[in-house]
DNA sequence: GATCTATTCAACTTATTGGTTGAATAGTAA
DNA sequence: TTACTATTCAACCAATAAGTTGAATAGATC
């Protein structure tokens, strides 16, 4: 094999898991799995894909080697092959949140279509993190809680927050963090929390954007 | 907007940039421009393909806003519009090089079809560089050294490597660097060089692994 | 202004991909 | 074994993308 042909091979290899990541579903299902890992029938609930779709999504993944499973019971259950997809992941959406105005733009339409509320980074977060005297929620559903999430933080998925409302500190500030930048949990969950008197604030971040962050 | 389709917008911004980097050509535009500003002319050159075709997809690169461009006579010269781009590259790459086994087996073909040589990673070489008594060469195009390139180094271009030889310091080590892990120009130049008696070494990473390495 | 050249646009062909539906498979539970 | 369920496979259609060639555009130079 000659350079050029060498060269070929090499970008068309990579450009594999460029085609991966070419489809929004597809990246969906990729987000999803980075919070923990999940089966093809709640892939396919999460994601309003077809059963037999949403595993022709996965073939792909499994094809360029981004995902594997393992059977449990009658269910395959899916997950990422390695922190760097965590880490390719992260990267793209710095990218997208760079260059892509719109992106930008959607996510005003989200902030100024509800209540303002207290909204803090990563950045912002540590030193309060690290002083204490705060309660951290977890809003994602509890599956993607116990595979993994901020310490010392405790697990309320959406569905649960209201009825556990009364057993949060009323004199304390309460972080509510989910999926990341882009979901909409946590701001909900603050909206709620704020409408009850509690003093709420959103952490903007995900569990990997909080882990890369201590990791530096 | 509901939640439902601010999630599907949202992932269709992130999927513009994944169709990016879904076609070997552009992926290998964008490898190209990391290593510094080219024109349209140059980059169908050294990809070749038409001229129309580069252009072609140097505006889809234009139109997810991975790359800027700027008029220079009349030339028009493309560069990556930002940092994260190329952070992104290095994501992308790592990813690949894990997952996929036939890129580990390619490059395993060119290191046996040629002679054994010594080769060191950026960790490995991080010493050296620190305790001085080495001399770096950089043999990609000149235009790329100017760029930007690892302090220290001397620009000789493959080219240019032969009649350059004597003037290399004969009781030094040589370290050869080049546009990276799948670029072929350190590899030859090493082997020149030890064919002529030097003591050369191959560093086998870019510019930006060198970078990314240095700042953390 | 006229000419030259680099670049981009337009039209077209072929190949690939996302999605659907319905059947086949394989593993569980009774 | 039989029945059941989750997952995958196969066949198909519609939409999209990569590549070609040839024409149009716009800057620079004379």
């Amino acid at each position: 094999m000659d350079g050029a042909a060498f060269k070929d091979n090499v970008f068309n290899q990579l450009s594999r898991v460029g085609k991966v990541l070419s489809s929004p579903k597809r990246l969906e299902i990729l987000d999803l799995l980075s919070q923990g890992p999940k089966s093809v029938e709640s892939l396919s609930a999460i994601t309003r894909m077809s059963v037999a779709n949403t595993s022709k999504h996965l073939q792909a993944l499994l094809d360029s080697q981004l995902v594997v499973y393992r059977k449990d019971r009658n269910y395959v259950i899916y997950d990422l092959s390695d922190k760097s997809v965590i880490d390719l992941l992260l990267a793209i959406r710095t990218v997208a949140d760079k260059q892509l105005e719109e992106l930008a733009q959607l996510r005003q339409q989200i902030e100024e279509s509800r209540e303002p509320f207290e909204s803090v980074t990563v950045e912002q977060f540590v030193d309060r993190y690290e002083s204490g005297g705060i309660t951290i929620i977890d809003v994602r559903p509890r599956e993607e809680y116990e595979a993994g999430h901020i310490d010392g933080a405790i697990s309320i998925p959406m569905g649960d927050l209201e009825r556990y409302i009364d057993q949060l500190p009323q004199d304390q500030a309460i972080f509510a963090y989910c999926r990341g930048h882009y979901c909409l949990y946590a701001a909900e969950a603050v909206k709620l929390l704020k409408a009850k008197g509690l003093h709420a604030i959103r952490l903007d971040a995900s569990l990997h954007d909080w882990n890369k962050y201590r990791q530096q």
